[in-house]
RNA sequence: GUGGCCAUGGUGUAGUGGUAACACAGAGGUUUGUGGUACCUUUAUCACGGGUUCAAUCCCCGUUGGCCACCCCA
């Protein structure tokens, strides 16, 4: 007895030792749901704004992102999973996206269908990164694209598909934007912020005196008190944008207005990817308090990517949402009731009893999926008390039961869960009986 | 990549230098056809590796992982 009891003990513990890699995670359950949910909203309002949908490959070539992201920002230099294939070449999971549409934009001559081209995308990226709060190795994003316009309506379309989204899912959030003009004004007003930052340079922080070679224009949106001090002083970008690029993001501000997004400026707002040019934003949750990784969502222009990547030059826009910082927000605002609520299906539960009943429920329960009618159930199950509270478990309003007597007249039970009042039907109007307990 | 906190069943938590308690969840059952509200049974090599010790889940070191912040990004 004490030795079979032993032994099934080892055989049980094996299968242990394989786990999900760091920062990695399987969703299933509640957090499947919510996903789901958020793809599905997302869908809904990119397909409403006119948005086609696009798939890329999760692998492209390792150049493809070091072109575009740039040498010397900390997602190319650290935080790609870059390896070598069987051939020999260079390859990488994709770390954001917006690269791989410009690549798919040229590679299939979408300069020559109808502009802009308006695409959309829910997908996994990927970076190695530490994980921390709503960040993950590999992570969703999903995020639209405009390309081959150069219209500021653009750039406020896609920040009121956002915004909107957000709000959708029951997320207030505020915008921050600004604008880093052209690669040009950027190169004048570099000149000057790397001479201002070294007159200061004493009073800055470690971090940031390296900032001053390596990438200036993130010292600005440091938040250590000693360098915001020094940033505040500090010449501001919008000064030193070209005309056409003031008047171009005035534009997009008013558009903004008319759509009733509201917005804060922020001058000390500049991105981490090198083909960032002119608009630039992020959408932060409005109850947050101050965080760096609260963004949900980010983007702008680049208007130079596709050019650099060997197209023709087109202008083009995106955003980015981070759909594991949504849920993060999402479950952080919901109560764990509203959360065991959202898993609740409702409707309608199956039941069969008895080897015979087993057997007519496939079929049954096909006629009513053709008919579009979904109903819950497990056939597995025997006992009718275990499905019952199965039914009760998934909040069924009515519980169809078929046992060893309903099989041989060709009736069926409808049980009314919350009276207890049961009622046999004809199974030849099944179809109709269900669709009428749903409501549909 | 840097720093802080942490690591007990499926989940959430107790607890002790002599191998673990509770709640919930899961599975099965309490008359072989009735749930949401009973009862019973069952479900843990106390993350991994090493050290101290007669003895470690508990002490020490390492590893791995988690959470949080920084860097950076979504």
């Amino acid at each position: 007895m004490i030795h079979k009891k032993t032994a099934l003990k080892k055989t049980a513990s094996k299968p242990s030792g394989y786990t999900t890699l760091r920062g990695m995670k399987d969703m299933f359950g509640q957090e499947g749901e919510l996903f789901q949910y958020i793809y599905e909203a997302g869908k809904k309002i990119a397909s409403a704004y006119g948005f086609g949908y696009i798939e890329t490959p999760v692998l492209e070539q390792a150049q493809l992102f070091i072109r575009s992201i740039g040498k010397g920002t900390e997602v190319v230099d650290k935080e790609m999973y870059v390896f070598e294939d069987k051939d020999g070449s260079r390859v990488c999971l994709r770390p954001e996206m917006t690269a791989s549409i410009a690549r798919a934009y040229i590679n299939n001559g979408m300069q020559s269908m109808p502009q802009p081209v308006k695409l959309w995308y829910f997908a996994s990226m990927f970076r190695h990164d530490r994980p921390q709060a709503g960040r993950y190795r590999q992570f969703h994003q999903f995020s639209c694209e405009t390309l081959g316009e150069h219209n500021p309506v653009v750039d406020a379309e896609l920040i009121v598909v956002a915004y909107n989204m957000l709000r959708d899912l029951g997320i207030n959030s505020m915008v921050k934007i600004n604008s880093i003009g052209t690669l040009q004004d950027r190169e004048n007003y570099l000149v000057e912020l790397v001479g201002y930052l070294k007159s200061k340079r004493s009073y800055l922080s470690e971090d940031s005196k390296k900032r001053i070679t390596k990438n200036p224009l993130r010292v600005l949106d440091s938040k250590l008190e000693q360098d915001i001090a020094v940033v505040e002083e500090a010449p501001q970008i919008i000064e030193w944008l070209s005309g056409d690029s003031k008047k171009f993001f005035m534009s997009v501000l008013e558009y903004l207005d008319e759509a009733g997004v509201p917005y804060v400026l922020t001058p000390t707002l500049v991105r981490g990817l090198d083909y960032y040019t002119d608009t630039v934003f992020e959408l932060y949750p409005e109850s947050e308090e101050e965080g760096s990784q609260s963004a949900l969502v980010g983007g702008g222009r680049y208007n130079g990517l596709v050019e650099q990547l060997g197209g023709q030059a087109t202008p083009a826009a995106g955003f980015s949402m981070g759909i594991e910082r949504v849920m993060h927000v999402l479950k952080k605002s919901m109560s764990t009731e509203q959360q065991d609520q959202a898993l609740k299906k409702g409707g309608v539960f199956f039941a069969q009893l008895g080897e015979q009943a087993r057997k007519r429920s496939l079929y049954l329960l096909e006629e009513l999926r053709r008919a579009g009618l979904l109903v819950q159930h497990n056939l597995a199950k025997s006992s009718l008390k275990a499905q019952l509270e199965l039914a009760n478990k998934c909040g069924s309003t009515h519980t169809l039961i078929l046992g060893q007597k309903e099989v041989q007249d060709g009736t069926i039970l409808i049980r009314n869960m919350e009276s207890g009042i049961q009622e046999v039907v004809d199974q030849k109007k099944i179809t109709n009986a269900v669709r009428k307990l749903l409501g549909e």
